[in-house]
DNA sequence: AGCACGCCGACT
DNA sequence: GTCGGCGTGCTC
């Protein structure tokens, strides 16, 4: 409840009233100095409500007033949230990002602050049952609902007036005259505590030793463990038993997954393991979802919270463990408004609130890795389960050697082993990461490729719709008959492949063969995906041909062959950080092939098969690649070895872009081990019709980035116009 | 983030 | 002659 403080009368006696700094949820500089009223005690981390302009906000009490702001301007703190404490740990947490993310510190505290009803009470619902009055006329509807009511149970007015079949404005007349009375239902109880012991596990030898290596760190205060094994060698029944330690003792424990869409099998393991289901955070709860677990985190009952990334700034009161699964996937990386890597953070709240923290993986990141292999963190290694067939045969096939026919992508070593596959009565996976028939449209008569208006991107023809697409900003037109540059008829022509061409070359070759595509804009909705899924996973599916959104979780057990229709997607464009995001891809991909009794094939095709990745996932040799990537970066000083930060500046006028992006630049600081690049034209130089350019900039390790970029945009004015964002450590260096 | 103030186009 | 477009600046 929301405690009422009355406007004290200005005080100017020698007690006048206290000052205190309140954060406030909003861009500005840094927080705001308010009065606190006569009798009123108020603490670091209360929630308070107080005025702002016109209008209110609730607020984050900082401790003792700056005494900036001139007396005249200080208004009065108006409501106290009781019971409502940030805590200490989260609020150096909310600090400590915004000074890395070079974001303002009340931006960051918008992040917390996102579910203000959930301090309010819950609203009681409110429930009818037979009242005391009976009313002297009745009509057949007031009649059958007082038929129902009568079994003296409380029902809600919208069941009491359906099961009786009339309206809901019977049901609030019989309130009204006193046949109904309300009563309030109790709230919703706190959730019920994953039981540790609900199951026995039964560990293999291997996992029973690195899950005793993580519990071993449970409450002996902040440490970093990488979970580090194959997929299905059994990580997560491996960290269940880290989080069945934690929930033995006190605190909660977060477990970071990087999208929803995998959580369902995932809250049906932890169903099973501990009896209950864990609370869930992620952008698709409903509000009154939303503010109960909120409450509970905030309370403490909540005691497993599993969540995308915006599960990491919650008001935890006391946080245990935190797990970050898949800790490589770039779905963790928050590109827009506060620009951060939950993962990264993750650690540093780790660190903040001294609970250790797990990141788990079969493809680490190679930040992960490096701190791993160098002792920072902890390596905790599990082997692949014993009697498992393990990786599968992994071939290069050398598109220059034996290319595949004209106008076709698969290669004749490549349909051959399809041939073979299919013989067998086994199924075939073809993976190509392109959505759509063809990336790119082209006129034979003039050469006019077809690109999107609003981006610097090709149109995707999409032919099973008959559309033209770009896939970054959803323009999107009916396939033309014409050239729009010179207008021939009939000369515009698909260049390169998507999957769904791959499926009308699977279709050409093996025509009694049941083909599918899975690709997000051909299944539509989850129901669909997971009917997809079932259908191959019951063996109705012989090839299916699907984007990355096959790559992962989803166990087939007649699946023997994967064919990767071009390996080099990706590879282009000299981003450093792509040779890593590929072989994660293409390593996961192949794990898709076979599994316990028949081991799998997988053939990748690529016009590089020298290249130390190819070879490197033809070998199965992961720290291989990793060490030779690391030593690359390492010369380079890229991450993370060096620090990155990316300047984008975007706006609608692409002179006065260019023209602060250069004035900008000149005006960065001279200083030792920094260095600023650019500007350039960002990867999409133009999006949604804005011009987008960018600086890089690049600093030795000891460098504090975030001080030099303070401190460089301190120095100039930029335009309203144009927009500028900071992305500290960058996903992609280009 | 909201919200008000302030200078340039299409309307009663 | 006004109504209103959203660019700019402020909120303790």
């Amino acid at each position: 409840m929301t405690a009422s403080l009355d406007t004290p009368e200005l005080d100017l006696s020698p007690d006048a009233p206290a000052r205190v700094a309140v954060l406030l949820p909003r861009p500005l500089k840094g927080a705001y100095d308010y009065l606190v009223p006569a009798g009123v005690q108020l603490e670091r981390g209360d929630l308070v409500i107080v005025p702002l302009g016109a209008s209110q906000t609730i607020g984050c009490v900082l401790g003792p007033a700056s005494g900036e702001a001139p007396a005249a301007k200080l208004r009065v703190v108006e409501h106290v949230f009781p019971g409502a404490r940030l805590p200490e740990n989260l609020l150096r947490f909310i600090d400590w990002m915004a000074d890395y993310t070079v974001t303002p510190p009340g931006e960051v505290l918008s992040l917390v602050l996102r579910v203000p009803a959930a301090l309010e009470p819950e609203p009681p619902v409110v429930a009818l049952t037979r009242g005391p009055e009976t009313p002297e006329r009745l009509s057949p509807q007031r009649e059958r609902v007082l038929a129902v009511a009568d079994d003296g149970f409380a029902r809600l007015p919208r069941h009491l007036a359906e099961e009786a079949g009339v309206t809901s404005a019977v049901v609030r007349g019989l309130e009204a005259a006193g046949a109904l009375s309300p009563v309030e239902l109790p709230a919703a109880p706190a959730p019920r505590a994953p039981d540790p012991d609900h199951e026995g596990v039964l560990l293999t030898k291997a996992q029973r030793e690195a899950a005793d290596a993580l519990v071993a760190r449970v409450a002996g205060g902040f440490s970093v463990s990488l979970l580090d094994g194959v997929t299905g060698a059994g990580k997560t029944e491996t960290y269940f038993e880290m989080v069945a330690a934690a929930l033995r003792g006190e605190g909660q424990i977060l477990i970071l997954l990087p999208e929803i869409a995998l959580t369902v099998q995932f809250l049906d393991r932890f169903e099973r393991r501990f009896g209950v289901r864990p609370q869930e955070w992620h952008s698709d709860l409903k509000p009154r979802e939303r503010r109960r677990v909120y409450r509970w985190v905030m309370e403490g009952s909540a005691r497993v919270i599993v969540g995308a990334r915006s599960a990491l700034i919650l008001p935890y009161a006391n946080l245990s463990l935190i797990i970050v699964d898949e800790e490589h996937e770039q779905a963790f990386k928050q590109d827009e408004g506060v620009i951060y890597h939950a993962r990264d953070m993750a650690v540093v709240r780790a660190m903040l609130a001294e609970v250790p923290i797990v990141l788990s993986s079969a493809t680490p990141s190679l930040e992960t890795w490096v701190n791993a292999t160098s002792g920072r963190y902890h390596h905790v290694r599990l082997p692949a389960r014993h009697g498992d067939a393990g990786m599968p045969a992994v071939e290069l096939v050398d598109l220059r050697a034996a290319p595949p026919a004209r106008q076709e992508w698969l290669s004749p070593l490549l349909h051959l082993a399809i041939g073979e596959t299919l013989k067998q009565r086994e199924q075939v996976l073809l993976f190509l990461n392109r959505r759509g028939y063809a990336p790119l449209t082209l006129c034979r008569a003039c050469g006019h490729r077809l690109g999107c208006p609003h981006c610097s991107a090709w149109l995707v023809e999409h032919r099973y719709l008959a559309r033209l697409k770009c896939h970054h900003c959803g323009y999107d037109v009916p396939i033309p008959k014409t050239c729009p540059q010179c207008g021939a008829k009939e000369t515009l022509a698909a260049s390169g492949p998507g999957v769904e061409r791959v499926a009308e070359e699977a279709r050409a070759h093996y025509p009694g063969a049941l083909i599918a595509v899975a690709s997000s804009d051909m299944l539509r909705g989850p129901r669909q995906v997971q009917a997809a899924i079932e259908a191959m996973a019951d063996g109705g599916t012989d090839i299916l041909i699907g984007t990355q959104m096959v790559a992962k979780g989803h166990h087939f057990p007649l699946l023997t062959l994967v064919g990767v229709v071009d390996a080099d997607i990706g590879l282009q464009g000299g981003d450093p950080r792509a040779r890593e995001r590929t072989f994660q891809l293409l390593h996961q991909v192949a794990g898709r092939a076979g599994r316990a009794e028949r081991r799998g094939r997988v053939l990748i095709q690529t016009t590089r098969p020298e290249d130390p990745l190819m070879k490197a996932l033809a070998t199965g040799d992961r720290d291989g690649f990793l060490a030779l990537e690391a030593e690359d970066r390492r010369v380079n000083g890229f991450p993370p070895f060096g620090r990155l930060a990316a300047i984008l500046l975007s706006g609608r006028e692409e002179a006065l872009v260019m023209e602060t992006a250069r004035r900008l630049r000149a005006a960065a600081p001279l200083s030792l081990g920094v260095e600023v690049w650019g500007p350039a034209p960002a990867a999409m130089a133009r999006l949604r019709g804005e011009t987008r350019v960018r600086l890089l900039v690049q600093a030795e390790r000891r460098v504090k980035l975030s001080d030099y970029i303070r401190t460089w945009l301190g120095l100039v004015q930029v335009p309203g116009k144009v927009r500028l964002s900071v992305d500290v450590d960058p996903v992609s260096f280009l």
